[in-house]
DNA sequence: TTGTAAGCGTTATCAA
DNA sequence: TTGATAACGCTTACAA
């Protein structure tokens, strides 16, 4: 490993003026200035980075901590992040919590699990002194991140900070239902069954509320057993879509493709034609609704979005001197509906 | 930021007791240890990363520098080596060149981008002091990712090394394509179609020569007129399959699952009844295998596995002093039938 | 059992 | 325009 002694020693000056031309101070004669960079350039010098930081104040690192990067909405998020800081000249660093991969689905309720892991990452984010964190959660949900009085610029990103000193970037869910919704109506349905998520889930809740307020405008009344909930997979896609069906419904509004997949399945051996005897729109925009049959109209959720809009926020509270006595704000990302095959106009 | 030296002043002792307390020797009185370990609890005190990377030689940190995050095969890698890592007490840092969302498929024949990005990428984690890095491919083929003097302990998951001082971690493609054709023919098909991906790729060659080692084994004469090129995309599956369907076969191999998905929607078209009029294979095992209908046969290939086998690679390296003077090594890592619908025993 | 001091590779301050 | 030196926070050899 190469230092700036070594160099300095090689070209006959000192460390400091090394250290100046590196770092473009003007105080150097252009003459050593040549020299010295031919010498760097020759022995592919880099800076130590740990000496770097140590002496140093900022980092001009940012801290990504994602819950579990094996979930579908994580890696584009992080992505963009990656490609925003890259641009800013920011380094990244992630630490990958791998929450499912611990703990499948029982720390979603246990908030013990969850701290278990997550305040040590923060405390090692803390002590590498990087300029801001984003947490990103695997699902819409109000997380305990970051305390109160927590000193780094920090946002959560697809998901929702407890603290209300920090900001938070999701999608749009209300207006993602409410779009479909309308959507469905605009073809011509007003019976429009719901394959909903858990109950007490954000998405699902935000969801229904468009959905609400859509058939609210069309002056729709709103009937609660046309609505079922299942756990975002297919299967309980596929066991609801026979109680859908007995209401007398034309279209079914699935919160997420994954459920409306099972939907499919069910109507696939009961002979039922979506797209046809039944209209279904989708949500996530998952690779799967492209290729099921009839392509699935559903909801994309905008990840690049989030991820870029959660680096900026990170980057503008970073230049704001006073970011901690602004108020914290959630930004919401529109999803964008995708019209394939699955609705028919009646 | 509160430091060791704080922690001592605050307890009364120096600060190499208190190092020594935080680094487990033995020669610290209980007493004193016991006062110092609850000042640290109680100011949730974190050793400064880049004081402690500096002075110690080793960092206990694996470098991992992936193509692209947002591939599909990429992330669960990643994840599987971060668990590997995390379970033997050792940090990672991850590096994402993005080639693909910056450059597309341009990249791939331009040796010069990507050492454009890489060489950078490479100084960084040597400034770092990693002690190890893992490369992370998005496809398989020859890399030359570090040269022959590379002096760190280094690794190549999904792709393989020019240098043959480096391991690689592949999927045994040849035995992946062997398997998937000796169980067509298990299922009393003879008359063997393959949808190839891109002729000059890695993938697409090996597991063409595991076909025809299949078909040598059963007796049954390799015909180059049912093999068709395609480019890995839908596309090019719907485009060929009429091709291949001329040739009076009872079955297709798809090299991956994304062209199974064309050859569906081409027979879907032309009312052809895949699992009945004729059988397919795909590859891959992505999620829509499991969607399109019928539920594609399709060969799983083991990303978990690759990620955790080259960690174990790389600890292993880091473990032996003489890491240096041993021959590389091509680990291959077998993929997994997924027995689904699609393929009709005749 | 505890403390002193050197040193890791930088940057910043100040003097030459 | 250049260089000596302190400081960043830690570990470690050695002294007390």
């Amino acid at each position: 490993m190469i230092t700036l002694k070594q160099i300095a020693q090689m070209c006959g000056v000192s460390i400091s003026t090394v250290s100046n031309i590196i770092n473009g101070k003007s105080n150097v004669s252009e003459a050593t200035k040549l020299r010295v960079l031919e010498v760097i350039e020759r022995t592919g010098y880099k800076p130590n980075y740990f000496a770097q930081g140590m002496r140093k104040q900022k980092t001009r690192i940012i801290g990504i901590i994602v819950e579990d990067l094996d979930l579908f909405s994580t890696a584009p998020i992080v992505g963009a992040i990656m490609a925003y800081c890259e641009n800013q000249n920011y380094r990244t660093i992630l630490i990958n919590l791998r929450l499912y991969s611990k703990w499948q689905d029982t720390w979603y309720n246990d908030e013990q699990k969850l701290q278990s892991v997550l305040q040590p990452s923060i405390k090692e984010l803390v002590s590498i002194k990087v300029d801001g964190i984003i947490y990103v959660a695997g699902h819409c949900r109000v997380i305990n991140c970051f305390p109160d009085d927590f000193k780094i610029p920090a946002a959560v990103a697809y998901g929702i900070s407890k603290s209300p000193r920090f900001s938070s970037i999701v999608i749009d869910d209300e207006k993602g239902g409410y779009d479909a919704t309308k959507y469905l109506i605009s073809m011509g349905h007003r019976k429009i069954g719901v394959m909903a998520g858990t109950p007490d889930n954000l998405h699902t809740m935000k969801r229904l509320m468009g959905y609400q307020k859509a058939l609210f405008e069309e002056q729709i009344l709103f009937n609660p057993d046309l609505i079922r909930y299942g756990d975002w997979m297919s299967e309980s896609g596929f066991r609801e879509a026979g109680n859908l069906i007995k209401e007398d419904i034309t279209a079914i509004l699935c919160l997420n493709d994954l459920m409306a997949a099972g939907v499919y399945n069910y109507f696939y051996e009961h002979g039922i034609e979506v797209g046809n005897d039944i209209s279904l729109v989708g949500y996530d925009n998952k690779e799967i609704s492209e290729y099921i049959r009839p392509a699935l109209t559903t909801n994309e959720i905008q990840l690049k979005e989030i991820g870029a809009e959660s680096a900026k926020m990170i980057m503008n509270m970073m230049e704001d001197d006073c970011w901690e006595c602004s108020t914290n704000n959630v930004i919401k990302v529109p999803c964008r509906l995708v019209i394939r095959d699955s609705v028919k106009k009646i």
